[in-house]
DNA sequence: ACTACCTATTTAAACGATTAAATAGGAAGC
DNA sequence: GCTTCCTATTTAATCGTTTAAATAGGTAGT
């Protein structure tokens, strides 16, 4: 037994174009038609296919979203967010983990153009732009988020990342500590490069010299948050206090700290990025940089959900920039020492 | 300019099948052509339309992952390798958070079969059964994950809670505790239900009578974590040892302890469940159960994989329960009051 | 030289919907 | 009673693939 639109016609007795209005609400059918239709939709259980719509129709109520990895919590409330909002006016998401690695991202989006999804809100990690380029091209919206890279289209919902980096280091300065580390992410990725410009712009206005080896790169997970740590406490010349980039990060360097019997904030004062739900969590709590993730990610699918029921060719893109804010928990100390 | 095979085709000068074949590799194309056609397809930038290739051909490589929150850093990893596993297979994951809601279950499911997903993984947060059968009289293989039902069909793949309840109690009670809490989930949620089936047996064991207003039900969410453990101080005769029924709830009791000044452990033992990445960055340290949830997503997709991949009528289901194993770490002490 | 048989390629029929255009049947106007 | 005009319904084209069946062209066998 088929389920197909075929099938309820036949069963009806009615031509499929009945069926097909009855369903979409498409043109006036008599309450007796309109109700033996139903009545065999519900006896055969019918489902439309969506492919075969699709096809017709041109659209999928269906979106991707490209992050660098999902376990996160910063990313995984971003894909909370949107998973949530897409549910609410009918679309479904794709998840793609990107971890990063920018084949992994090609072949993402060449996949996603092959189901034809109707639009992309993409975290990227890298700054190529030749995939996007052909997303536009066929007219597919896109959403950037939270990393910038120079868009020839598309929108952009992007954090002021300088301004958090410096509002970070601004706290830090303001406790009395001038030996501040930073631990920040892979270079490429603009979302850690603004942040650090953000630390060298509160230090240089403090009038504080920058030391290159305070600088550390890591890679956004925990894991390197330890092992930046490890190796800052390596230094002749170890820091008071510490920004890190992201607040994975953070959390490892509180760890590592721990069982190197560092006591934070008592010898090492730490800044976060993010206000993960895990930095109430942990002991200390952590002071951080709030980004507006909830705003973050309905301004980027509500965007994307505009561009797509639009449907007319795509204009030069919106680029909206959110504010930061420090949120002060347990994490810092002023500073007593010598200096 | 389109973008279709029949473009590829005029291009070429070759007919819509040749090109299919080189394609997809399904027949002998001379090398002529197949060049020809390989040089079309570079030139105009074709890709196939996976709608109507799926239409054509009865799959979309598309799978469903439903699951109560991605947020959860338990279900995050979960999905992140499912999603793994799926994209070296060639699947795209449809992301579905369930919210634990019954009808947004339902409502998932349904939008999933409308768009011809191959498979689903299934987390359920509910026992009904109705659009399982539904699942079943399409032939759509699904494997449920942690969640137990009465499976009419399916593979399912769950861990032994029951095991995993027993052994975090009986290591309470042999580190000298008898007045031993227990934060659950929702009732109708198996794996809890089961974690609770373990506790009460491991007090059963050692003659210690269940005390049932110490076993107080939660939502899993650490927030409830915070408001259960409130509730428990609250009670005239506080317990000295708890055990959650995830690392979330664990969380959140200890994050409330720090405010209410109890010591963890001093005070109050706490174990949890689930070993997520946080357990190990919180301090104390959280001792827990871990599951093995690698494993757990390894078998889940690869089950799938493979009924997915037979294409034959759904055979009765699979039924695989992996072992739980006890983490000792540092929110755990020896009791030392008198009994 | 004619049939027989391959083999490389093309033709055309699906897949399951939507929807513009066609049709049938009634009501209204004269 | 005949045309005209609606209106409710159906017919059939279409979306972009895959693939079974048809075809054409060549080689080999006798």
């Amino acid at each position: 037994m088929g389920r197909t639109i075929k099938d309820v016609a036949n069963r009806a007795g009615v031509s499929v174009a009945t069926v097909s209005n009855v369903i979409n609400n498409t043109l006036y059918v008599s309450d007796d038609l309109r109700s033996k239709v139903m009545e065999a939709v519900q006896e055969i259980g019918y489902r439309p296919n969506a492919l075969a719509r699709g096809l017709r129709r041109g659209d999928t109520k269906s979106i991707g979203l490209i992050l660098p990895d999902n376990t996160n919590p910063f990313f995984a409330e971003f894909a909370k967010y949107v998973e949530d909002m897409g549910y609410e006016n009918g679309y479904s998401v794709f998840l793609c983990n990107s971890a990063s690695d920018q084949t992994r991202e090609i072949s993402y989006v060449n996949m996603l153009i092959s189901k034809q999804i109707d639009g992309i809100i993409f975290i990227t990690s890298h700054g190529g732009i030749k995939y996007l380029e052909e997303l536009k091209s066929r007219n597919i919206p896109v959403v950037l988020v939270d990393r910038e890279i120079p868009l020839a289209f598309g929108d952009a919902v992007l954090v002021n990342n300088k301004q958090g980096g410096y509002l970070a280091t601004r706290h830090l300065i303001e406790l009395g500590h001038s030996k501040i580390a930073c631990f920040t992410g892979p270079s490429d990725v603009t979302p850690s490069a603004n942040r650090v410009i953000g630390y060298r712009t509160a230090l240089a206005e403090a009038g504080i010299p920058v030391r290159e080896d305070y600088i550390l790169t890591g890679d956004f997970l925990s894991q390197s948050g330890e092992r930046l740590l490890t190796q800052l406490l390596a230094l002749k010349d170890i820091p008071t206090a510490l920004f890190a980039c992201n607040d994975m990060m953070a959390i490892g360097a509180i760890k590592q700290a721990r069982s190197s019997d560092i006591r934070v904030p008592e010898d090492l004062s730490i800044v976060g990025f993010d206000n993960i739900f895990f930095a109430t969590a942990i002991s200390p709590a952590l002071t951080t940089i709030a980004q507006p993730i909830h705003e973050l990610a309905q301004i980027a699918i509500s965007l994307l959900i505009d561009k797509m029921q639009e449907r007319k060719a795509l204009t030069e893109g919106q680029r909206i920039v959110l504010d930061t804010t420090l949120i002060v928990r347990d994490s810092c100390q002023r500073y007593e020492g010598n200096t």
